[in-house]
DNA sequence: CATCTCACCTAACATCGTTAACCATCATAT
DNA sequence: ATATGATGGTTAACGATGTTAGGTGAGATG
């Protein structure tokens, strides 16, 4: 018959239109500005047409949000190649400071807002698990002793790399209007976190 | 006449009334859910009346803000006692932490999300000014030779620590609900990063 | 006693997310 | 061919929000 596939398909493109243009007014505008009467006037639609397709704003929201996670793990799975975990490690920090550089409005929605009980259910692909990743390298550099005895817990470990990176990602789309703290240079500083606290896990042992 | 005192001072304790319920509104169901007529409720005024004190619920969310700053600030000063500069580097970040689970909501307001352009007159102020204070420490590390001579930028580094700090509250706080970070105990995690970037930044040669 | 001030209230407005009820199209079953 | 029924879309509205225009009334001032 083909109809059924040609519905589905049409029904899709609208699916699509949407995400899309909540895609990039979110972007731009912010996620509390953009309004769901704005986003269906953009694609030329009624607000309701939305919801027949999203069941609330919030379920928008995170459907757009799990594609910036494949997309981030999809960055991150590019270091596969790094043989050295440390490095590879290095890596994945400049990595996610380059994917929020380039979508500071997503950033925002991903890890600085309190989501409403984001399931993940891609958790297990590690193809788009971008947590696991870096768990998997901070694991891979502990067993080849590269870390500090001290540093037994992978976890805690990852912790505190995804952590510091976060920390001057996420001040600075917050606070980069307050005229009391006079920021440097994104990246440069980012830069230096990333080798100052790999320094200090580093086990002293010289290595091969 | 002693009248126009009275009026004045009854102005005040109105506006008192205000902040405190706004304060614990906003800290206990959150920023965003607490609404303009359920502070007037509480108090048992009209949600109008709030408006002849402050402009709108952004002045209301700054006030309160400034209010947060100078606590902090004066949890800081509190540091000024410990003479070697790097202990109390270590001390302020960990204050940092501990003001952050006591107060997570505002913690939230103060740094996760962007203000509407916080002039923050009491910049000048050491005792309230946090950041000036952390700088101020960092500069002395600094002058005593205590850092890697690559790192000559007093703000860069005064935003390395606290970034790292930042990160890993921050994190938490938004991300607490979700499973598919294994999270560990905040302060604990919070110390190993600290003592990880610390001995990153510090210089090698043994200090007296 | 008349007037003025000013903290506060009543009533409303615009806008938001969201939903109930309806409508039009079109593949399908009789 | 025509009735049926699903489906993607619309119109109109609801309740809640932040906010404001215009009034009210008690107390200070002349």
């Amino acid at each position: 018959m083909g109809t059924k596939e040609r519905r589905e398909r049409e029904r899709m493109e609208t699916r699509d239109k949407i995400l899309e243009a909540a895609r990039e007014m979110f972007a731009t505008q912010g996620i509390e500005a953009t309004t769901m009467r704005a986003i269906a006037q953009r694609i030329e639609y009624t607000p309701t047409a939305i919801y027949h397709h999203f069941k609330d704003k919030d379920a928008l929201i995170i459907e757009l949000c799990h594609g910036d996670f494949r997309k981030l793990g999809r960055q991150f799975t590019q270091m596969e190649r790094i043989d050295d975990p440390v490095e590879r490690l290095r890596s994945i920090g400049m990595a996610y400071v380059e994917f929020a550089i380039a979508n500071p409005h997503h950033y925002q929605i991903m890890f600085m807002t309190r989501t409403p009980a984001h399931e993940h259910p891609e958790e297990k692909n590690p193809e788009e698990d971008a947590y696991g990743f870096l768990l998997a390298t901070v694991q891979e550099g502990m067993d080849a002793g590269r870390f500090r005895p001290e540093l037994t817990d992978a976890h805690q470990l990852a912790q505190m790399t995804w952590s510091s990176v976060h920390g001057i990602i996420s001040l600075q789309i917050a606070k980069c209007h307050d005229p009391w703290v006079d920021w440097r240079d994104l990246r440069a500083t980012a830069r230096a976190i990333i080798d100052a606290l790999i320094r200090g896990i580093l086990s002293e042992a010289p290595q091969a």
